[in-house]
DNA sequence: AGCACGCCGACT
DNA sequence: GTCGGCGTGCTC
């Protein structure tokens, strides 16, 4: 970006008030040691207190006169503060993944939200109550204010200042003058106590190739060797062992470790495991933590009052100062890639983070993602195998069912005889049994249910959406075409749209077997807080023999007395419109099926499915991953699709449709013409309207991720060229799902 | 966050 | 009228 007349500066306050950018003049003798995410220190508000901020873009012109603009004070010395190292992470962010510079910021540092203190605060009454009774009687009638904090100093010494503030409605100024009267002294809230106990090491009853994993990666480390591992270990081969023992490893060497998890997988159990190691070291985030209280996370990282973060996404960027170690559990799933701009991908971001800190990376797994097993194969990340299980229990039994020949024998219903039969033999034994409904990928693919066949796109090799206007649609190409009323390969009137929800599912359930006490657990069901876990325990207590629900029960959970785990339509999520589609089944299938006999037990898995040898299934069934992954990753590298090639998904949006179409068109015209990357599209995104905001995308495909990185940087730098832009423009690399 | 503006009740 | 507390809104 080249430097313009002004700056754009976010001043350094964490407040969300303040929290956008202002424009600056830069003063000739500055104008050199000014750059992107240089901090500054500038004039701010009607005193012109001296702030700092930071650079954030530059521009031409402002719509503001130029007399109203003040100059910028001055360039500190350039320090390696953690803030600066902040800022170039977020320099980092913008630069992979898009997006505007704030919100990169944004993502990276805390912001305060309008209600929550930062820094809770405390009021302590500094005087005697016959001392506060004199000042209520000379309190002037006027000075309600200060009439209502007094009466509450004469029963409480200590007031948190929030509760004043927000309770007795006492604004700051009444505060402040009581205690530049000396009535009151404000305090920072005291800590928790009882903090720090060291926690010795002991690594007793580790396996002889967990034990492998945790010296390797330490040792590794104390040479100075900063790698990434992968750890492809089955469910059950415990790698949180081995995740604690190297971040205890990492403690005794002063370090600080990250811990990711998957929002919906961090389980009781889990969390006490980190404690009962690491007491009150340990800090958890979950994603219900508001930004105020994820603030106070970052204090306390700052402050060195915590060593460890166990948390979402987000806990990747507490900012610890001796960063030994980050930790993702679950590496493969989709919530480690954000969904709002920027939309940046954990994985990658944390290999950054560990570059810019010297620490490591230990990614964990039982399915890796074709991603990450991708880069231990070309030796970008080390590969560790757990392929024991601890306790020795053997894997499920899996087998595959074709509905189609369930249609065939004229069983209409969602439950084949096989999984009936199955459901009523645990029945009787008093075991419990699980039904996955497989919900992914339920908008719109057109299957045929006598024998399987899909409309795809020709030119793409994705499954076509059925649209509003009774057309098929590509959603990468924009290929259309008429929707079809009979089977081209075998002829057959069953070929629709799925329909199946989990309610459908219970009703069935309910009717086939009157006595099975059944728990239901989808969105609709977990949306009040703590639903989720009451639903688990509910089930854990063997409140019901039977749990159905889409993919969140397949995550995470030990269920010791559940034997029975339906798959009731495995392809569902095979055909979304998506090349990662095979990917997510495979993962969804091994996850489902490792929910079978986790107890003393042998369990039984039945997948039930319309594509019975489709490889994705096939490889599932058979606990086959190193299979699964060379077939797949073949054809990633026919396709060029990611990790052999990379893509870069534009989305243009605006209210007028047109508008939205043209532009996009000719961002795509101009790729074509300047950069030698393949663009495909545009076309309307599969929701093509939200809220009358119309969207549509294109695809850019390169084997080299730089140069797509080059044609975003070309994109915003002619955005910012269009003088009344009307349509907005979001960028997603590599992206998780098609739009 | 922190400063000033202006409203409003109380006192001269 | 004038003084001063206290909430509100703005800061390039």
């Amino acid at each position: 970006m080249s430097k313009g007349k002004y700056a754009n500066i976010i001043i350094d306050i964490s407040h969300e008030n303040v929290d956008r950018p202002y424009t600056y003049r830069i003063p000739d003798e500055l104008r050199d040691s000014i750059d992107l995410g240089t901090s500054v220190t500038v004039p701010f508000g009607m005193g012109n207190t001296i702030r700092k901020g930071f650079v954030v873009g530059f521009s031409d012109y402002s719509e503001l006169s130029e007399d109203k603009l003040k100059f910028i004070d001055s360039v500190p010395e350039k320090n390696i503060s953690l803030t600066d190292s902040r800022i170039e992470l977020a320099a980092w962010i913008k630069r992979n993944y898009g997006g505007t510079f704030s919100a990169a910021l944004k993502t990276v540092l805390p912001v305060k939200q309008k209600i929550k203190a930062v820094v809770p605060k405390i009021i302590v009454r500094q005087v005697e109550t016959s001392e506060v009774e004199k000042l209520i009687e000379l309190c002037p009638a006027r000075s309600s204010a200060r009439l209502r904090l007094l009466n509450a100093l004469l029963y409480e010494a200590i007031i948190p200042k929030r509760l004043a503030n927000d309770k007795l409605h006492i604004s700051d100024a009444t505060i402040v003058k009581l205690n530049e009267e000396g009535v009151v002294d404000i305090q920072d809230m005291p800590k928790n106590s009882g903090m720090g106990q060291t926690v010795s090491c002991n690594s007793l009853n580790l396996s002889e190739s967990q034990k492998n994993i945790v010296n390797s990666v330490t040792a590794d480390y104390d040479n100075g060797i900063y790698n990434t591992y992968l750890i492809y270990g089955i469910t059950g081969s415990g790698k949180t062992e081995v995740y604690i023992n190297i971040i205890n490893n990492m403690l005794e060497r002063g370090k600080q470790a990250i811990v990711l998890i998957p929002e919906i997988a961090l389980t009781y159990q889990t969390l006490m495991r980190f404690y009962n190691r690491f007491g009150e070291r340990v800090m958890v985030m979950n994603s219900t933590l508001s930004q105020g209280e994820k603030y106070e996370c970052y204090k306390k990282a700052l402050n060195g009052e915590a060593d460890i973060v166990i948390g979402p996404r987000s806990a990747l960027f507490v900012p610890f100062k001796n960063l030994g170690a980050i930790i993702i559990d679950e590496e493969h799933e989709g919530t480690y890639k954000s969904e709002t701009a920027p939309k940046y991908h954990a994985r990658e971001t944390a290999v950054e983070i560990a570059r810019m800190n010297k620490a490591v990376v230990v990614l964990g797994s039982a399915t890796p993602s074709i991603d990450a097993y991708y880069k231990a194969q070309t030796g970008e990340y080390k590969l560790f195998e757990l392929n024991e299980r601890l306790t020795g229990n053997q894997l499920p039994k899996v087998e595959i069912v074709d509905l189609r020949n369930e249609l065939r024998r004229g069983n209409r219903s969602i439950i084949s005889e096989r999984l009936g039969a199955l459901l009523e033999d645990r029945l009787s034994k008093g075991q419990q049994s699980m039904l996955f409904i497989n919900r992914r990928g339920i908008s719109g693919f057109i299957s045929c249910r006598a024998c399987g066949f899909v409309v795809k796109c020709p030119h793409c090799d994705v499954s076509l959406s059925l649209h509003k206007n009774g057309k098929l649609m590509c959603h990468y190409c924009g290929y259309e075409t008429e929707n079809i009323k009979t089977c081209p390969e075998c002829g057959s009137k069953y070929i629709s749209g799925f329909k199946a929800g989990t309610e459908q599912v219970e009703d069935m359930v309910n009717k086939m077997f009157p006595t099975a006490r059944t728990l239901r657990m989808d969105a609709d069901t977990t949306k009040e807080k703590d639903s989720y876990e009451k639903i688990i325990s509910r089930f854990l207590d063997k409140e019901a023999d039977i749990l159905i629900g889409t993919q969140m029960i397949v995550k995470g959970h030990d269920f010791k007395n559940v034997t029975l785990v339906g798959v009731l339509a495995a392809d569902m999520s095979l055909f979304e419109a998506d090349f990662k589609a095979p990917e997510r089944t495979f993962q969804l299938l091994t996850q489902a099926a490792g929910r079978a006999g986790r107890g003393d037990v042998a369990g039984n898995v039945v997948i039930q499915t319309y594509q019975p040898e489709h490889y994705a299934i096939t490889y599932a069934s058979k606990h086959d991953y190193n299979g699964f992954y060379d077939e797949e990753s073949g054809y990633r590298d026919l396709m060029d699709y990611p990790p052999a090639g990379h893509m870069l998904n534009v989305m243009v949006s605006g209210k007028k449709e047109e508008e939205v179409n043209l532009l996009a068109t000719q961002m795509c015209t101009a790729i074509r013409k300047y950069f030698k990357s393949l663009v495909i599209g545009p076309a309307p995104a599969a929701l093509s309207r939200i809220n009358d905001i119309y969207r549509f995308v294109f695809y850019i495909k390169d084997k080299n991720y730089n140069e797509l990185v080059d044609i975003k940087d070309y994109l915003e730098d002619s955005l910012t060229k269009i003088k009344k832009r009307t349509c907005t423009v979001s960028f997603d690399f590599d992206p998780q799902n098609m739009q």
